[in-house]
DNA sequence: CGCTCGGTTGAGATAATTCAAGTGCAGTGG
DNA sequence: CCACTGCACTTGAATTATCTCAACCGAGCG
């Protein structure tokens, strides 16, 4: 199944004709091997992008040369909002495995969505989640120790993967990260997140051969004060609200 | 002048009968002290909110008493995007100084700004304008040292008060900050910000006398590595983009 | 006048960083 | 098949940024 639809599953049930305008929508896709920017910092979005396969990254980098991730894109996320309007990208977004991207003109992805009010308002509940992920993400970065930073991103990472069918709730989750890139994200050095990855491996929350996996989601939560309540799952439909250009007749 | 009004102004110039739309709204305007809450964690948030005159906070409090802040709402500020679908907020809003608040139900909220394309690209353009205020926030505390962080963080107020003829680009700008506050904002101790601040203030950057006054606002920005460009200011009117709700007629 | 509250300052503790050396694996080329 | 290289990861030791605890100060207020 599509990835965003997958995911816009979680708020609502497309009814079949919002679901056939979401897939049909005219688009581009993509195959880019890792470590390909797919927007650089600076450029004028005038596309929206969703992520099919594989993980991508939002970063911004400082002039010398410190990191931050901003936030990590999973299959069936949507970018960008920046998209609504004709400015330079506030940062950069790049592939940190093999991707599929689709990506669809502004005005033809406002169109469309503007079609289909149960589209509307899923890609709100989208919106509202992503803005409650980097808040939380600010959280995690501002108030929490090393250990509960990279436990509070891995579950966070897991449950995400699980809310678009990319991961099995009752296996170890695997994960492409390296630990430079969670040192990146959780606003630490990479020796760091070594050391601190070493020990939970040592508490057995994780395991480390090949990928990092997650053996032992509940500690893990525990540890890192984690409450889902930001990723905004319990949602449900109010009113028909629609994410909607103004030039297309309305349906 | 209506404080949303002279923010919007910096995106576009809204046409009259918009302007006058925009202000006439049904709504309810509150005066609110210093410390109240304007929308407590958990509650579900059924109208928008415009900061008329004052300032607020978004935050998030972890079980054991640790505060973080996630951004300062400034006069002209509008919130928030989870108004948009029918769920329980995941964080606080609460004044720190005497406050004026206008909010609007949000479907009338919503027909207003669907009848009115400039009003619903501007909106647009400061929804886009608070991700990145967001985003910037993150690298700020994840990447940058204590008087980075402080000087960015004070760069951006002043930076988003002059913009609402809320501060005079000539003049020593005044912030009704607790070292507390930013200390809690800059994810650090309210002590290392005490510390570094003195040392700012040794360094001519700013005065403490009762409020914070940036005195070498050239400075501080060359200190905290400012780049305005995450602020949009550059961004322009696309097409018409509406904010749109799918339930009243298409004006 | 005496309290309270925010801010300041010092001293010692701690978390995280930097630098540096060493390990192990995956891929490459002979 | 083996040696060689590169890269991510690991570990130790020394350093530094920031935190905690605690005492003190001074302005504003009842």
């Amino acid at each position: 199944m599509d990835a965003l639809l997958a995911r816009l599953k979680n708020y609502v049930d497309l009814p079949r004709p919002s679901e056939a305008a979401l897939i049909g929508m005219p688009h581009v896709l993509k195959q880019m091997p890792r470590g390909k920017t797919i927007i650089s910092e600076g450029e004028v979005i005038r596309r929206f992008h969703v992520i099919q396969k594989g993980w991508a990254i939002r970063k911004r980098l400082l002039e010398d040369g410190r990191r931050q991730i901003i936030n990590f894109l999973l299959p069936g996320d949507v970018f960008d909002l920046q998209a609504m309007i004709d400015s330079k990208s506030d940062h950069g977004i790049e592939t940190i495995t093999l991707c599929e991207v689709r990506s669809i003109p502004t005005p033809e992805f406002l169109s469309v969505v503007s079609a289909h009010p149960a589209l509307s308002s899923a890609l709100w509940w989208s919106a509202v989640q992503e803005e409650g992920i980097l808040r939380e993400h600010i959280v995690r970065v501002g108030r929490r120790n090393a250990i509960e930073r990279i436990s509070h991103l891995l579950f966070e990472l897991r449950r995400r993967l699980i809310l678009t069918g990319n991961a099995d709730p009752e296996d170890p989750v695997a994960l492409p990260l390296s630990r430079q890139l969670i040192a990146d994200a959780v606003g630490l050095s990479s020796v760091h997140v070594s050391r601190t990855v070493s020990a939970m491996r040592r508490m057995g929350l994780v395991a480390t051969n090949a990928h990092l996996r997650i053996l032992d989601p509940e500690s893990l939560a525990s540890i890192a004060g984690f409450d889902s309540h930001y990723l905004h799952l319990d949602a449900r439909p109010l009113g028909q609200v629609r994410f909607n250009d103004g030039r297309g007749s309305m349906a």
